[in-house]
DNA sequence: TGTACATCAGTGAACGCGCGTTCACTGATGTAC
DNA sequence: TGTACATCAGTGAACGCGCGTTCACTGATGTAC
């Protein structure tokens, strides 16, 4: 589904439009509603409107997803690929087991959010009217599972430690927490004026740094 | 405003619904408005069903409301006053300057998320869109401010005092991502088996209880 | 290499729907005299 | 206390709109022989 590059059946300059078949709509729907998601807001997408964007008639979506859900679905499946990606990517960019690894993690979900509000957004109000789609509850607890494998790192224990995951969870609580409230806040509060990074030491320190007692 | 009742014309026991002036159309929309929300979500409300609910004819909002907007912001607007006596009622029920004090204050926004979901989402998404309602702003920060005031107590400090606006802010983080999380994953990830009381205690004593170096 | 055919991925017209909002209206209420 | 009147808070019919989805269709593609 997510897989190869439908080995594109236009010439490799040639504008995909050109070809009756697309070649690539479903990819490109959802960038189509990335970007309506990003504009408008979660909800602030249609079917019509993401099929006009992807220069393709209004029925030409229920070719490629059974319905609008399915293709809220397949944008936020494709988000929580990223974000996991790019908290991978933070924590590997410092020594394994190291404060600056836990905090990476937190500042690369703190980006994506910056750099993405809307979608990340929606990841988060999909649960209503969404419960059913198990792969996209494993995703989610797959980006927790970076955190908690950070986390783990750090206080040399098991992932499955269960001071590991609660401590995970609070670290979890603050990212997700600042994340939200930085981009719902745009430029008011005192939040304006935050070095993410010295929060998430500072976090990181506080919450992994001194045992803390139940 | 919102202030006296407009001494209701019909007889105190009878169905208001029977006097063709309802008397209390405004107040009775609002409410009919978080139903829907906690029902089908932020967005999922429309003008026309609340005046259904509410038993009136789909233009007799109109009467009380600009537009669909504000009837929205009226419903945020009432819900940020719950939220903030919720709060200033929990730091009263503990010693000023108590790290009781402080976590009672998180333990009733945690308290709102969970008993009203939808509305409680509906506040923090209604930013998009309505940018322009300096009101909702400053009660925003008066939410905010009850934080500030607690851990002022607590740091005996001033709540202008930098320090301490640094470290409500890092509570409300908390605060604000564990609300989110609890209500997204309704039964869902470790997070099902906290204790609110303990984790926020926690929480006020790993971030005022010890020096934090910036 | 050429042809027949199944499949795939589009089209475009059409449907019914519920919504937001406006409009001219009217019944009930409160008030001035 | 009674009457005239301004105001208020409803009604209900109507509008135009965009949406989600279906449908029969058709052109392009890939494949078997």
């Amino acid at each position: 589904m997510s897989n190869e590059p439908p080995a594109t059946h236009t010439a490799p300059g040639v504008t995909p439009k050109a070809s009756y078949h697309h070649g690539d709509l479903r990819a490109q729907l959802i960038a189509a509603v990335q970007d309506l998601v990003e504009l408008h807001g979660p909800d602030g997408f249609s079917v019509a409107e993401a099929a006009r964007r992807a220069g393709v008639s209004s029925a030409a979506p229920y070719k490629h997803f059974k319905d609008r859900h399915e293709i809220l679905r397949g944008v936020v499946s494709e988000a929580m690929d990223r974000l996991r990606a790019a908290m991978e990517a933070g924590a590997a960019a410092h020594p394994r087991g190291s404060f600056e690894a836990v905090s990476a993690v937190g500042l690369a979900y703190v980006n994506f959010a910056r750099a993405e509000p809307g979608v990340f957004r929606l990841v988060f109000s999909l649960t209503e009217g969404h419960e059913n789609a198990p792969d996209l509850l494993a995703k989610g607890e797959n980006c927790f599972g970076v955190v908690v494998q950070a986390v783990a790192d750090r206080l040399a224990l098991s992932p499955s430690n269960p001071e590991v995951q609660r401590r995970a969870y609070l670290l979890w609580s603050f990212v997700h927490g600042h994340s939200f409230l930085t981009i719902d806040m745009k430029t008011k509060v005192a939040s304006a004026e935050i070095n993410d990074w010295d929060y998430l030491m500072t976090i990181s320190h506080a919450i992994l740094g001194a045992p803390i007692k139940a």
